[in-house]
RNA sequence: GGGUUGUUAGCUCAGCUGGUAGAGCACCGCACUUUUAAUGCGAUGGUCGAGCGUUCGAAUCGCUCACGACCCA
């Protein structure tokens, strides 16, 4: 403790010092003080008034706010205050404040501290809206510096590890947040219209299914027994729609025990909706229904610029097969290169795919598809028809049995979405899930266990339906011009510091 | 996991082929009643990410480690 202090930096003992000498005078952390507007409100409302309409009828205000910047000029200071809407500039005399106040009190008080405020709105000789003063307080001390004004934080570990500075310090950081605020509640509006309810379903589960992915694992104390956190919630919100919930959806978290990259989270938010009555091309309509809508919601213009690229959501989407795709992009191929295992096995080859002994066509496909197509789907795009071996879940096609009613959404290089017909036939999903242990058992810890449950519900009969995953720090980094997700977690994963 | 690269004052950075550390902002003092990266003058502030090694001497060279960033898998 002692040494704690001895070592505290200079600018913190003064401050603390400053409080010290606060806590003896008044209440140093004081909670009465009540605002009647914030900035964003002012500079809307009266920015456009002139400096004669304002002096006309006085305009009278009560601000609070993180103290960012201030210019003393002798006996009149210039000072900017910051708040949940963002930053007005307060004009403070030592003449409008109480005897002395200005001198022992206002000067002494610090960049980062929060204050509480009173005056007349004016206008300076630039043309700023500002309030002259006539009554502050500091309504809480600030004990550590924040970050240099000009260039703010460049440091992205900073950034990341005191998010709270970051807001602080960034508008286009507050902004990314702001927008992904408004995508979240545009998507719940979105699909609360349409008659879709929204639920919650369990995070920790005993079987985790719902997608082929590691799960982190977790023990019940008092049940003694192992749980899983989800890597996805389908089987739960199909379980509703047997229920006879027939449009569902959740925006949640899902954790997956995976390696980290700008595009990977431990955990990560998840839209998932199920909609009875539907094929998967009605899902297909419905996303560009809701992509073009967030657009114009948040940029007024069907168009978005993704680093440095454009992307025109106001014309309906490329459709193609995962097969169309790989001839498309690798003109060198004909149908005949993918139509046998053995043929697509020389095609991984030469692409440097490993490929392993118990892939069947359908992997083989998707490991080509992956690594020639996926990146390169610039333009918002569905790819159909996978192959039944990598979609456990999704109903069998009626004209090509080796494909499913499938779909993945791309755009900017980059899978957003995944929907499909769900498979609803009970014992189709309960020979899927068989194949899934097989191939667990055969060492892939991906692939998905057996849910007799599931199965049980199935049996009940679940209507056919159509369902849909999103995810939405992908969507997020797309509307942001986010080149990371970490940019779009307030709080991403990162390496306890040392 | 591999490659490239970074870690120096509270923040942003400079510091050459090795000779014991520098700027701007912040902070402190003085001046200043329309500034907005305010200004002018002055002062304070660093076991140079950690450890080991080479050397008379290391922020600088080498090795190991920690934590980041970017690219690749």
């Amino acid at each position: 403790m002692s040494e704690n202090q001895q070592n505290e930096q200079v600018q913190i003992k003064q401050r603390r010092e400053k409080l010290n000498a606060l806590r003896e005078e008044t209440i140093a952390f004081p909670t009465d003080f009540r605002r009647d507007v914030i900035a964003s409100e002012l500079l809307a409302n009266y920015g456009d008034k002139t400096k004669e309409e304002l002096e006309q009828e006085p305009i009278r205000v009560k601000l609070a706010g993180r103290l960012m910047t201030r210019r003393i000029m002798g006996k009149a200071s210039f000072a900017h205050i910051q708040d949940m809407s963002g930053k007005i500039q307060l004009y403070v005399t030592r003449d409008t404040l109480p005897e002395g106040f200005y001198n022992s009190q206002f000067k002494k008080w610090d960049i980062g501290d929060i204050i509480g405020t009173e005056g007349i709105l004016f206008k300076t000789k630039v043309g700023e809206l500002s309030v002259r003063i006539d009554a502050i307080r500091l309504l809480t001390k600030a004990l550590r510096p924040l970050p240099e004004k000009f260039h703010g934080i460049a440091d992205q570990e900073i950034k990341y590890r005191q998010r709270y500075l970051d807001l602080i310090m960034s508008e286009e950081s507050r902004k990314t947040f702001v927008i992904r605020s408004q995508i979240v509640s545009y998507i719940r509006q979105f699909l609360t219209e349409r008659q879709f309810m929204e639920v919650e379903t369990p995070m920790m589960q005993t079987i985790p299914g719902g997608a082929t992915a590691k799960p982190f694992e977790t023990h019940h104390n008092a049940l003694d027994m192992g749980l899983y956190l989800r890597v996805a919630p389908e089987l739960y919100l199909k379980r509703l729609v047997v229920g006879g919930f027939e449009r569902v959806f959740e925006v949640n978290r899902n954790f997956r025990n995976e390696g980290l990259s700008s595009r990977h989270n431990p955990e990560f938010t998840m839209l998932e909706f199920y909609q009875a009555y539907a094929e998967y091309d009605d899902l297909m309509d419905l996303t560009e229904e809701m992509l073009r809508g967030i657009a114009i919601n948040i940029y007024d213009s069907t168009q978005i610029t993704y680093q440095g690229e454009v992307y025109d959501f106001g014309q309906s989407f490329d459709r193609m097969t995962v097969v169309e795709s790989i001839l498309h992009f690798n003109p060198e191929l004909s149908a005949d290169h993918l139509a046998t295992r053995e043929a697509a096995v020389k095609v991984a080859e030469e692409l440097t795919i490993p490929i392993k002994d118990g892939y069947g066509l359908g992997k083989v496909q998707i490991e080509i598809f992956e690594k020639t197509v996926e990146h390169r789907l610039m333009n918002p795009t569905f790819i159909t028809a996978y192959p039944v071996e990598v979609s456990p879940l999704a109903r069998r096609n009626d004209d090509d049995p080796h494909v499913t009613d499938r779909f993945e959404f791309f755009v900017g290089g980059r899978e957003i979405a995944n929907g499909f017909t769900e498979l609803n036939d009970a014992e189709d999903q309960a020979a899927r899930f068989r194949n899934q242990v097989a191939e667990k058992e055969a060492g892939d810890d991906e692939a998905m266990h057996y849910d007799a449950d599931y199965i049980t519900a199935l049996e009940h009969g679940m209507p056919p339906t159509a369902g849909e995953g999103i995810g939405i720090d992908r969507l997020v980094m797309l509307f942001t011009d986010a080149p990371s997700i970490r940019d779009v977690l307030l709080f991403p994963h990162m390496r306890p510091k040392t």
